[in-house]
DNA sequence: GAAATCACG
DNA sequence: GACGTACGTGATTTCC
């Protein structure tokens, strides 16, 4: 039986809008700007490569929009009246376009008077009427309206930036109505784009609402009469003729004369000519290679197995750098070594020393890694010249034949050297983890660089739509290289039948583990020029490379916990929850989960009817800690017992009971992991466990702090930066007052009340504090009125007020949003980068989000510059002072942890203080003194 | 896996 | 006033 038919549909208009959007500048050999043609060029290559395969096309055709102009413009006149011109360096690459469609030998629609997404309807009607699937490779939300099924023929949609399928479920999940009623809801809703009408003031959400609860655009209209009064009833009857005519101008065409045959858009195997000549002209070098590798032309793969389907595609750069693609091999597996004798291991040791330049990975038994036992290292010296070195494979089934692998001690002794040797350059990607790993297994090493942070250093925040903005090496090599790697799943499994790395086979795991390092060779070399050219090369050796050392040993000091005293925590906590649980049921007069705030919000605001419940999108009550304070107020006794065993039910699981599981057995410590590239300002952030979000604010919780212990004859030292966000507000803001306040030594609060309300007591204090953090945030009046229980009028007289006081602020507000609007990124005062790419979104909330971001993070981000330069410059500090012993364990934002002999308390303080307090000096002269408070005790929370 | 909630700076 | 209401995180729970 013949396969049925699969029309591919390629709307090629609109995807090089937006491939040009989302790929970085690339030029061609004679200067013609090429990025969007080339995302273009991939695109098909990748759809050619699917015939045949499950759900492929065996019919492709792309359509093009002639010119702007068809029947909708005859019945309305404005229709894309408004469209901005198309960017300078888009057009010429409109008609190459045309070119690489006809270099793959492939049919290529354009009508004039006739628009493609007309063209698309009325080809996918056809094909679907003779019985055929269709797949429209768009994301155009207009062409929704196709989707869905005909007599076992099926119409879906493809968007290939996303990888993604949209059928019925997906549209639906968009626009909450089926396919077939999207034309009503655009209808209603309009196109800014398009220009079409709408109604004024109706969004998707309205308009999907509104379609859903009458049927159709028809009944919604009519049923305006009936509504209560409103703006929105007054619209929808003034607006009516608006509506109808947007109906007609979204409906699409779908009986528009055919140019080309369906059965002219058979896919055959692309002939490699015109396709090479095309391909030679425009540079796209690394897919001519692939096409001469590939014996002739893409399209007609049956190597379906994931470890093979290696790419050599040039980067499709989301983070949107300049540089020109990379001018490696594609990646080749089997090059790599797997090393099992001492020759072979120090040959390889030499070429490295010779190389000066080595990148290693090491692979291990677990994630964690405090615990678990090295089961191999790989190293590579260039693009596909990479080897792995099994140490600890083998050994769970004691009669499996051991495979040959070199004695670790043997090898590490062999590899100490090279490790250590400062003339050597050791690269890693996430150097912390393996740092930890071999210093457990007694190797230093020194110097290393990291990509993952210089990767950080360049783009944090530089995420688009659809491309993850991570550093993670699989992301940034899709992302730089144009390269899959192997996934640590598909070598290792899922779930309970995953097997530890030391259970896989040599070859495989040779594969996979000098991949890793091969990977990250070739992402320095991509990686690292760009350092001096992005200006990043100050942040990234003088704070964060240095600091990765720090960190790690940090990690491995860990901190001792009294695992008693969480114990007796936890089980104090467990007969108080039962208790409150009880008293809970019995005046709800149900028995229910008390955890589930679905089940609890319909307690209070059904079973026991208490008003004023507000449901959010998901349609359930909000029953969080506001909600539950208000009706506690308005005298309801049973709120104030939730809270209650809200608390303490958050303190046993997520701290006395965890706690206690998070003692490692080898060291009885608790290690924490910090991550140098999660928070997107700079800041560490802490996991397994978090040890950045210990409780302090409540007396009951303070009690979690006090099981944080020093070891026997000595105490913890806390030493925290004294309100350091609002002392850098005012340096960086310029407000006299306020640095004046601070070299004074004042309350800053205070003076911030004096300076609003004329006079300062506990009510106006409270006020300029809330006001003070506002600033810090990036304000608006109706997140300000809420804080302080005001009307967003009182708010805004407020942040008038303030900007009066304190002009220097809003000066800094304007002047920070329109450097980032204009460069992308902000900036602290060391020069670290943060990107804002929604920063000129036209979706006003994401927008506002970006902006108040972006006005926070130069200052959170400082913050974090300086505490970094502290712990870098701490140790060393100490050494000189003869209190090398002294640990540093814990960071936390603006405090460092430190664990000494009680005796060295005195002289530890004075080196603390002077380097924590001169942190920012020389880089930056600060106009304000940072001031840091000290307090000592055996436990972390008597050391507050 | 998402959503809701809450712990921290 | 369509949307939602302060910045940055991570962990746990319930429920689909």
């Amino acid at each position: 039986m013949a396969e049925t038919p699969h029309l591919y549909l390629v709307d090629g208009s609109a995807y090089i809008f937006r491939a040009y959007h989302r790929l970085p500048p690339l030029t061609d050999p004679e200067g013609t700007p090429v990025g969007a043609v080339y995302g273009y060029t991939t695109m098909l290559w990748k759809l050619a490569d699917d015939l045949h395969k499950a759900d492929g096309p065996t019919h492709l055709a792309v359509i093009l929009d002639k010119s702007s102009r068809s029947f909708r413009n005859e019945i309305y006149d404005k229709y894309k009246a408004n469209r901005p011109p198309p960017p300078e360096d888009l057009v010429p690459q409109f008609p190459l376009i045309r070119d690489a469609t006809r270099a793959f030998s492939l049919p290529c629609i354009e009508e004039p008077d006739v628009e493609a997404d007309d063209m698309i309807a009325s080809y996918a009607r056809e094909a679907q009427r003779q019985g055929w699937n269709v797949t429209i490779v768009s994301s155009d939300k207009d062409l929704m309206q196709l989707v869905g099924e005909q007599d076992g023929a099926r119409i879906d949609m493809l968007d290939t930036m996303k990888n993604a399928r949209i059928y019925i479920e997906e549209v639906e999940e968009k626009f909450g109505v089926p396919p077939e009623k999207v034309g009503d809801v655009l209808a209603l809703m309009g196109d800014s784009v398009d220009n079409i009408p709408g109604i004024f003031g109706v969004g998707p959400k309205t308009a999907s609402r509104l379609i859903a609860e009458h049927g159709g655009l028809t009944a919604a209209l009519d049923a305006a009469e009936g509504m209560k009064k409103s703006k929105l009833k007054e619209r929808l009857l003034e607006y009516r003729a608006d509506a109808e005519l947007s109906r007609v101008l979204v409906t699409l065409r779908e009986d528009c004369g055919l140019p080309v045959s369906l059965d002219d858009m058979k896919l055959d195997q692309v002939p490699s000519e015109p396709l090479a000549a095309f391909l030679g002209k425009h540079g796209f070098s690394s897919l001519l290679k692939r096409l001469e590798a590939g014996n002739g032309s893409p399209s007609r793969t049956t190597d379906l197995d994931p470890a093979k389907r290696d790419t050599a595609g040039a980067p499709a750069n989301a983070a949107g750098n300049r540089q020109p693609l990379p001018d490696f091999p594609a990646v080749d597996r089997s090059t790599y070594e797997c090393v099992q004798t001492l020759d072979r291991l120090e040959a390889w040791a030499e070429r490295a020393q010779a190389a000066r330049l080595v990148a290693v990975d090491t692979e291990t038994s677990s994630l964690d890694c405090m615990q678990c036992d090295l089961v191999g290292i790989s190293l590579a010296l260039g693009a596909n010249d990479a080897c792995y070195i099994p140490l600890g494979h083998g050994g769970s089934d004691m009669f499996a034949e051991k495979p040959v692998q070199i004695d670790k001690a043997a090898a590490l002794k062999a590899l100490a050297p090279l490790l250590a040797n400062d003339a050597v350059l050791k690269v890693f990607h996430n150097g912390k983890y393996d740092l930890n790993v071999l210093a457990r297994n007694g190797v230093a090493v020194s110097p290393v660089d990291d990509t993952m942070i210089i990767s950080f250093d360049l783009d944090a925040g530089r995420q688009l739509d659809g491309i993850g903005g991570g550093h993670g090496m699989d992301e940034l090599a899709e992302r730089h290289l144009g390269h899959t790697c192997l996934t640590f799943k598909e070598l290792c499994g899922t779930g309970r039948k995953a097997i530890p790395f030391g259970e896989v086979p040599l070859d495989k795991a040779t594969e996979y583990a000098a991949e890793d390092a091969d990977v990250t060779w070739r992402l320095y070399q991509q990686l690292k020029p760009r350092l001096a050219t992005e200006g990043g090369t100050k942040i990234y050796e003088r704070v964060d490379r240095p600091l990765v050392p720090v960190v790690a040993q940090m990690e491995r000091h860990g901190i001792k916990v009294d695992r008693a005293r969480l114990a007796r925590l936890s089980e104090e906590f467990a007969g108080e929850t039962a208790r409150l649980e009880k008293e809970i049921h019995a005046i709800a007069g149900t028995e229910f989960t008390v955890g589930s705030p679905k089940q609890l919000g319909e307690v209070l605001f059904v079973t026991l009817g208490y008003k004023g419940g507000k449901k959010g999108k998901s349609g359930q009550y909000s029953t969080d800690q506001s909600v539950l304070e208000r009706l506690s107020g308005e005298g309801a006794p049973i709120a104030a017992k939730i809270l209650e065993w809200r608390q303490l039910a958050k303190l046993k699981s997520t701290y006395t009971d965890a706690l206690q599981e998070a003692i490692n057995p080898q060291t009885g410590r608790v290690h924490t992991s910090y991550s140098l590239v999660g928070a997107q300002t700079g800041r560490l952030s802490s996991t397994d466990p978090n040890l950045q979000n210990i409780p302090i604010r409540t007396e009951i919780g303070r009690q979690i702090r006090e099981a944080f212990v020093a070891e026997e004859g000595h105490v913890l030292l806390a030493a925290d930066y004294s309100q350091i966000e609002l002392r850098l507000a005012a340096h960086m803001a310029d407000v006299p007052s306020l640095k004046e306040a601070f070299a004074q030594g004042e309350d800053i609060h205070a003076r911030t009340a004096i300076e609003m309300f004329g006079e300062v007591n506990r009510d106006t204090r409270g006020r300029a504090k809330t006001i003070n953090f506002a600033i810090l945030y990036g304000i608006s009046r109706w997140g300000l009125g809420g804080r302080l229980g005001v009307e967003a009028d009182e708010a805004q007289a407020m942040i008038d007020t303030y900007f009066q006081r304190f002009p220097g602020i809003q000066k800094y507000i304007v002047r920070t949003l329109e450097e980032v609007r204009e460069r992308g990124y902000s900036e602290t005062l060391f020069g670290r980068k943060t990107w804002f790419p929604r920063i000129g979104s036209k979706n006003q909330a994401e927008r506002q989000g970006s902006e108040r971001a972006a006005i926070n993070a130069p200052i959170q981000g400082t913050s974090a510059d300086i505490i970094k330069r502290a712990m870098v410059r701490m140790m060393p500090a100490l050494q000189e002072a003869g209190l090398g012993h002294v640990r540093m364990l814990l960071q936390v934002h603006d405090e460092l942890v430190f664990e000494l002999p009680e005796a060295d308390v005195a002289a530890a303080s004075a080196v603390i203080e002077r380097v924590m307090a001169g942190a920012a000096e020389p880089a930056v002269s600060l106009d304000v003194p940072l001031g840091v408070d000290i307090g000592t005790g055996t436990s972390w929370g008597a050391a507050h």
